[in-house]
RNA sequence: GCACCCGUAGUCUAAUGGAUAGAACGGAGGCCUCCGACGCCUUUAAUGCAGGUUCGAUUCCUGUCGGGUGCACCA
């Protein structure tokens, strides 16, 4: 309908496309002011009038091909041109939209590749409340993806390469055994590592048998590996539960790791490429000239770093996968880093650096602090959401106790909002973790989007039927509320091509936010099953069509939406 | 020192360069004989500072102040 008023506009005012004019209208601030706007401030300049005035002229042109363009009326204000749909028409489009498949969202995708590295923890180490960060915006971003139509390849880029190994196996031959690290798992793992670094505060000589561990572990040493290998796979486990918490998987597991009989080739094309130089016994590549300091190839002792292993890894993927952009969902302090990568592959010669895609977040601090493993300033993944599980089961038993799974329920609403909490803001904010904040459920939070979902599902439910949709008479969807619901409901797409847009999954969080508050209202405004039969039949069908963008749009965000709660 | 990110009600935050800056939490008050009150309604309060570009700046540019982060052998 938008499409049928550029078209008009475009043949009424000469120097300007459809296209130009799809861009330029908006939607006005106010219900009042009607559905679609057109500022003239710009046309002013090309016709040299005044805006007010041709926003007049423009006015009673629309007003008199309003048959034509489906619209009930346009009015003038100021430099603006307000136009009014025929409500009954545009009720209908929406409708028809969202019952196509995928609810009416376009899939440009199809045939695309996208490579996306998020989560990515570092072995050895508990998953602690700023992992929760890439895992969850890094998931919600891959359905956001799927949904329209790529194909998506979730890699879990673990951290299971490198120098802290080596500062494990010093610290598992000075201070454990097998018999203590077989009882207590990961906490003993992190103990002597807490440890080792305090030591090797005072003395040397712990970093330099660290490196030299590494560089045993680079050269295959059986030992090493097998230490190695053994520590990899107590920390899998722990990743596991958490990930089962919050029903994401992945893909690829391939980490740091798989990379480090890839870096000699590398090396190799650096040197036929004449981009290596060697630096205070180091192999790296100069980035002055786009300043930035210089990109680690190799350390003086020889071992790979992670800028070389990261770079082998793109090429892996590049090779493998052949993505049309490859996304790394990080914390915003590595930013140095993904830019000197990219700079890498740009200045190797690969046209498709561009397709490199660093996504950042916001840090996450405790009590305005830096998290440390070291001081104890940590939160761990696990711990927050079994306590959002408890705080939902203690809620349920208040105010819905004779509920039947309440155990999976609780456990869908307690992490559905500690997601929700994770994704309803600009990723790049900074998080100053709060109990109080993620624990509640009041608000814009997550239970609050399945307290919406539940109860349309409720009504649905007490109807008992099938709703049928070619019984549906639009105009009893007119009134303000129920035209506002439509309105909403008919963004979906936008709102997840946006969001697929600008990389930032709160942009559908705030939709969805949008439509149950909408809904909320319409629920109370507007009786459903009680209205006499004709309004009844186009409000449940309304009540359908919220209810599932709702449930997918929660999918999404990787939230699940139980029937009842 | 250099670079990057962020400054909006008491708090946490939204706003493709557009109309009266929109929510939530908190505070004050109201709505369950009525489809689920984890809901709805009313009320309270904000763009760090100074310039510039523009018909129009929370948004873009410059400077400044405040907070955060990063600057080669950790990831």
């Amino acid at each position: 309908m938008k499409e049928k008023i550029s078209q008009y506009l475009s043949s009424i005012v000469e120097d300007l496309s459809a296209e130009e004019f799809v861009t330029l209208l908006e939607t006005p601030p106010e219900e009042e002011m009607g559905d679609l706007a057109l500022p003239c401030f710009g046309l002013a300049k090309k016709m040299h009038k005044n805006p007010q005035l041709i926003a007049a002229e423009i006015t009673e042109k629309l007003n008199a091909q309003k048959e034509v363009l489906d619209i009930e009326k346009s009015e003038n204000a100021g430099a603006y041109c307000n136009i009014y749909w025929k409500r009954e028409a545009y009720i209908k489009s929406c409708l028809e939209k969202l019952q196509m498949e995928n609810l009416g969202v376009e899939q440009s995708g199809i045939g695309k590749t996208i490579c996306m590295d998020y989560s990515s923890p570092n072995i050895a180490k508990n998953f602690h409340v700023g992992h929760l960060r890439t895992t969850i915006i890094g998931n919600a971003l891959y359905k956001i993806y799927q949904k329209l139509g790529f194909d998506v390849v979730r890699i879990n880029h673990l951290g299971d390469w490198g120098t802290q190994f080596g500062k494990l196996i010093v610290a598992y031959k000075l201070w454990s055994n097998e018999e203590l690290v077989k009882k207590k798992g990961i906490e003993e793992l992190l103990r002597i590592y807490v440890k080792f670094n305090s030591e090797a505060e005072h003395n040397e000589r712990f970093i330099t048998e660290a490196r030299e561990w590494f560089v045993k572990m680079e050269q295959n040493d059986s030992e090493a590996i097998a230490i190695w290998e053994w520590f990899k796979q107590i920390s899998m486990v722990e990743f596991e539960r958490v990930y089962a918490l919050l029903g994401i998987t992945f893909d690829s597991y391939v980490g740091e790791s798989f990379y480090r009989d890839k870096v000699p080739a590398l090396v190799e094309e650096l040197k036929k490429k004449n981009l290596l130089s060697k630096s205070q016994g180091a192999q790296v590549i100069d980035l002055e000239k786009y300043q930035m300091p210089p990109c680690l190839i190799t350390k003086s002792d020889g071992s790979s770093i992670y800028h070389s292993r990261d770079i082998a890894a793109v090429l892996y993927r590049k090779e493998k996968y052949g993505f049309a952009k490859c996304i790394y969902v990080t914390g915003l302090e590595q930013s140095l880093h993904f830019k000197q990568v990219f700079k890498a592959i740009e200045v190797m010669g690969y046209d498709w650096a561009e397709m490199l895609v660093h996504v950042p977040y916001g840090l996450v601090s405790l009590a305005g602090e830096k998290l440390s493993t070291r001081n104890g300033n940590i939160i761990y993944a696990e711990d927050i959401l079994k306590e959002s599980i408890r705080r939902a089961e203690t809620a349920i038993l208040e105010k819905n106790p004779n509920l039947e799974n309440k155990e999976a329920v609780a456990r869908m609403v307690g992490v559905g909002a500690v997601i929700f909490h994770d994704l309803y803001n600009q990723r790049i904010k900074n998080i100053d973790f709060s109990w109080k904040d993620v624990l509640n459920f009041d608000g814009t939070t997550g239970p609050y989007v399945q307290y919406t979902y539940a109860r349309a599902k409720s009504v649905l439910r007490k109807y008992g039927k099938t709703v049928d949709f070619d019984q549906v008479d639009c105009n009893a969807l007119a009134d303000n509320v129920s035209y506002n619901l439509v309105k909403i409901l008919s963004g979906y797409e936008e709102a997840v091509k946006n969001a697929a847009e600008k990389y930032e999954p709160s942009v559908v969080a705030r939709y969805i936010m949008n439509l149950a508050a909408a809904f909320n209202k319409f629920y109370h405004d507007c009786a459903i099953l009680k209205a006499e039969e004709t309004v009844k039949q186009a409000r449940l069908a309304l009540t359908e069509l919220t209810q599932r963008v709702l449930y997918d749009g929660c999918r999404l965000l990787g939230l699940e939406c139980p029937e009842e709660m």
